[in-house]
DNA sequence: TTTATATTTGTAATCATTACATTTATGTTT
DNA sequence: AAACATAAATGTAATGATTACAAATATAAA
């Protein structure tokens, strides 16, 4: 499903080219559906990459967003977030556990007004509050 | 419109002392409605009252938003923004200029899939690209 | 006036991110 | 293959927003 060679192509096509490490951070996102800061990626790979530096994982994810490949996530202060999910969706955070969901919803039936002439180039939906497991 | 006391009355009823410091943040806010950062009501209240401290700017935003009386804006990576309006709107941030946008949109008809026994406390909209003036 | 409590203040610590210079890897030319 | 140029990765130091914490000040109560 998601082959180095595959991955390395995506990489490709996106305009950068695929070295180990970008090849390993993109695979992480793709594989692990779970909108991790830069810390947590960068704790899962070094195991795998022992020179990997925190800067490389930065860097790497920033021009992955430049060139469109993944979106980052400002959900709460302190911490961005990374997805590679590329289909609009929404992100719910508990604020209780932490954990980010995502979720769909009708995105073409939303209306704007006031932002005639505005170019919009991005749509973040965040709602907050408290999951199901935390409900109980 | 805004009076000392009709501020100081609107922080009681959040359950809130009213202190000089408190009713002038809280001011500032109404008046001025700019989604400002912290740094940026520090350094316009310091005249005002000159023995001003950031922490104490800090500690009042927080409070302030404990008690429902304004919200956060968490719309880029290191800045939180303050806004005291209260009713449902959507942010819109310029790429370019870095201005932020309020605008209406029709919540209502917002329609969540698969979040099914979520309790939603929050819900924010913000849009990212380029404004009017930018886009000349 | 004492005493207790709440609020404000200033400094130091924390932590995510960025800047920058060095090292390593990759690709090209001779 | 060697020399060179360029790109990528690395490590350390700097930045800047936020928080922790203790001391000082103000407010309220006895």
């Amino acid at each position: 499903m998601f082959s180095a060679q595959n991955i390395g192509k995506k990489i490709s096509e996106a305009g950068i080219k695929p070295s180990l490490q970008r090849i390993k951070i993109y695979e992480f996102l793709l594989k692990n559906n779970i909108h991790p800061t830069v810390d947590f990626i960068y704790n899962q790979l070094v195991n795998d990459i022992p020179t990997l530096s925190k800067t490389t994982v930065y860097n790497t994810l920033k021009l992955f967003e430049k060139q469109g490949l993944i979106i980052n996530l400002i959900i709460d202060e302190n911490e961005i977030r990374y997805d590679a999910m590329k289909n609009i969706h929404g992100h719910f955070k508990c604020d209780k556990c932490g954990k980010i969901y995502d979720f769909e919803y009708n995105h073409m039936q939303l209306e704007f007004l006031g932002l005639n002439h505005f170019n919009i180039l991005k749509t973040e939906l965040n709602l907050k509050g408290t999951c199901p497991e935390c409900n109980q």
